[in-house]
Parts: structure tokens; sequence; C-alpha cells
DNA sequence: ATAGTGTAGTTGTCTATACAACTTGCACAA
DNA sequence: TTGTGCAAGTTGTATAGACAACTACACTAT
């Protein structure tokens, strides 16, 4: 609980969701409209209409304008996968992080790569394998093909003082992403980088990068299934 | 592109957006304080104030009261995992769904279960396990304890025209989640009713659901790799 | 019965104003 | 040099009022 007294936009967000909760409220309930509140807490409309606004840009509520607002059907879980450093990751857990760079080379787009970055196949990209420590243990093998348009110093990076998040984050802000999270056995190649055995599942986020006209990175990050979760919560 | 005119506190936000999204305005940089964008915009402050709270709620900017608004330092990807029903996640994607109950019984529970459910050991618990179809095809496995107080019909649900997560939704309201997903193989048991090899790496999220004061219910999900991944995209 | 009309109720947006809470930097005093 | 305090700038919250857009429903005229 805050020690300063909660806004009162806070207090009638806070009395639907303990009726919600409660289940006073349920699934498809009508919640009392914006004048009934006003008058109940004592409070001018624009404070209640930010109050419930907000719980609907939360998922919580459903509103229709002209007929009312109701307790919305599905309850959502937010998770915010942050698109960030495995750097920072590994750092605020107040572990320490290292980095081994197994290659860092150019290649030349096969079709479906070159299709992916948007460019035509033959063209060449920058690839980079990578593996990642925590605390000496290896958490994550990170295999990327950059986009040259977006980051054509890439080969010139030194990954042991930055890392390639990071350095992409910099010269190609980031407008849109998209990503695919599977379980997947490792190829041979990538269980040795890891140190596991090839049978051994593991985490496979494929994440594409997209920064204003251009497809910036594609990469392929591979967490052993026995030392990495994603793991969440969701309140209210 | 919307019809109708984009609401001036749109406009505001797609501005700060584009900005950002060019490369003009970088993580870390000073964002126009709202009484200039007012000037620009010829908009009252309140309007410029919506769309800056609103860009700060969705983890673009991050505002210091007194100091400014800058840009915010790590963007995020929110990826909205609803918490509902694999039934209507089948038929929202054309295909049939169909589910076989495996199980279905009270068992005592062992130390562990009977302390994230928040009960005594020993104490009785609701379990089953399922399997779910889509169009024929085994796509999750769902093995579930249900605290009975939260819900005391459980047994005699009939899960032919139900579901659990449909069943407890409507018994007790959702006030908090955990989840966790990771990558594991299944269990022997697991591998034989989903149609897969023991060998096969599957997608588990384990959830656990609470109900105002109860633990209400904890779930093990298990999707075959091959068949299942999770994905989303993020924009701006 | 049916189609059209009007009205009350509801949400969406915007304005102008006000004060509170906080940060920063500068001027001034010790 | 150091510390104090003030002033300007910035964000957070709240109010009162206004109009627009839309829905649902009752009522009317056909």
């Amino acid at each position: 609980m805050p020690q300063p007294p909660m806004p009162a936009y806070e207090q009638v967000k806070a009395f639907i969701k303990a009726q919600i909760n409660h289940g006073r409220l349920r699934p498809g309930d009508a919640v009392p409209s914006e004048a009934v509140l006003q008058q109940q807490f004592g409070l001018s409309r624009m404070t209640v209409n930010r109050a419930m606004t907000e719980l609907a840009a939360e998922g919580l509520l459903t509103r229709i304008r002209g007929s009312g607002t109701v307790v919305a059907q599905w309850h959502r879980i937010s998770s915010t996968l942050a698109v960030r450093d495995i750097h920072e990751e590994v750092l605020e857990r107040g572990h320490r992080h290292s980095c081994v760079v197994l290659s860092l080379e150019i290649v030349s787009a096969d079709a479906s790569l070159a299709h992916a970055l948007g460019l035509r196949s033959g063209a060449k990209v920058f690839h980079s394998v990578m593996v990642h420590y925590e605390d000496g243990v290896p958490i994550q093998l990170e295999d990327r093909h950059v986009n040259p348009a977006a980051a054509p110093d890439y080969l010139q990076v030194d990954f042991q003082s930055t890392t390639p998040t990071q350095y992409l984050f910099q010269c190609a802000p980031l407008s849109e992403a998209r990503y695919c999270i599977e379980a997947a056995l490792p190829t041979k190649l990538e269980a040795k980088a890891l140190g596991i055995k090839p049978s051994e599942p593991c985490l496979v986020i494929t994440r594409c990068t997209i920064s204003g006209a251009h497809v910036a990175s594609q990469g392929r990050l591979v967490y052993p299934g026995m030392r990495y979760h994603l793991q969440g919560n969701f309140q209210l």
C-alpha cells in the first residue's frame, strides 16, 4: 500500500477491480455508468472517465459508446517480454555476464533468409553466432543475421563490451518486432556450444526486428530448457 | 488508416512515435515538454497530457515529475497471453475441438502441491487429466489440480460441453495468475497420450490461478513442440 | 404490423483553469 | 567555497463545462 493517499481515479479503478475480483461483477455484467459513479464518489465526470478508460485499456472492461460498459469476457495476462539485452538481464539477477563470439562473417542469403530480411536472394548479409554465459554457465546461443543497410559497421563491433541487441538498438531504432516461442531440439553445433546433449529440449525464440522500412535483423535465440524459463504474472 | 480523422491526442501520440521510429528521438533523449507541444499543435494541455501519459503507460516514454519526459531506454514487446480456453482458441482458427478425459478423481495433496494450493499436506484436491484435440490431432495435455474450495462441483462437470478453464472462470473469478513457460520432455504417460515420442520436446506452461484469497488451481499444459508455438508481434 | 422519429442515456473527446508536487539551476548569503 | 533558498519549469491530478457520436427504446404515423 502506498503511503500517499491514492489519487481519486485510482480509487475508482480499485473499486471496480474489487467488484470483479469479488465476483459481484462477472464477465458480461453491466458496470455502473460514469454518471452514476460520479454521483457515488462525488467526483467530476472526467476523473471517473479516466478510471474507466484506463480499465478498458487494460482489457478489464469493454466500453460501447451509446450503450454502456460491461466487464470484459476474457481477462488477459499481459506479459511484457522485454526486447532487451541478455547482458542487462543477467546483471539484474545479480550475476556476471560474459560472451564468446563463435563466428562473425559475411554470408550470402539463401532464398528464405533473403525473403525474411526483405532482400534479394544471394545478397550479402552479416552473420554472427555467439554464446552468452551467466556466471560461466552457457545460457543462450544467439544466432543472428543482420541487414547491412541497418547496421553497416556490425562486423567491427567489439562484442565483449556491447551486445548485438544493444548495438542494433543504437543504430536502428526499433519500430516493429515479431517473435515466435517454441520448444525444439538444438542442432548438433548448438548443443556443443551450449554444452548440452543434443537430446536436451530447448526454448527457441525466433525474433525478427524491423526498423522503419528495413527488416533490421533476424535472430534465433536458443536457451537450454533445464536452465531457463520465461515467467510472468498477472494481477487483477 | 481509419477513415474518421484521428482524435487530436492520437495525432500527438503518432507524432512522437514517428520521431522515435525515425531515429530523431533516441532512447534517453528529452521529449518536448507538454507546454511546447501544446503550442506546436494548438491544443489544450490536457489533451497533450493524455497523449504523453498514454505513451508512458505503453512503455515508450519515461516521465519524471518536475524534470521532464525522456524516451524510455528499453522498448518492450507486450505480448498478451490470453488466459482462455483451448476450445475458443481452436474455434477461432476455424478448426474443430474435441476433448478426452483420461482421469478425474480426488487425490491427497503431497507437500509441494499442498503448498502451491495453500492447503495443508494431505488435503483432498481434485485432479483431472485430459487431452484436447484440434481436428482430431492431439494438441494439448491438461493436467490440473483444483482447490475444492474454489470449485466444489468440479468432479460433476461435463467436460464434453465445457472446459476446465471455462468452468473455473465461472465459479471463481480470476484475480491473479502466475505462469511459467519452459521447454521440457513429456513424461512417458504424457507422450503416449499425445501420440508423440518421449524424446519429442514440448512447450510446457505451468499456470497457477488465484481467486481472491484462494489459490484456485494449478495446471500443467503440455504442447507438442512440433505442433504448437506461441507467437506475437509488437508495433511501435 | 411496420417503418420512421424522437428522446434520453451513454461514452468519446476537447477546452480552460487550477493547484499540488517535484526538479533543476541560479543567485545570493554565510 | 559552500550552503541556502528562491524561482522557473515540468508533470500529476482534479474540476466544470461543452459538444459530438452513438445506442436503445418508446412512441407515432402510415
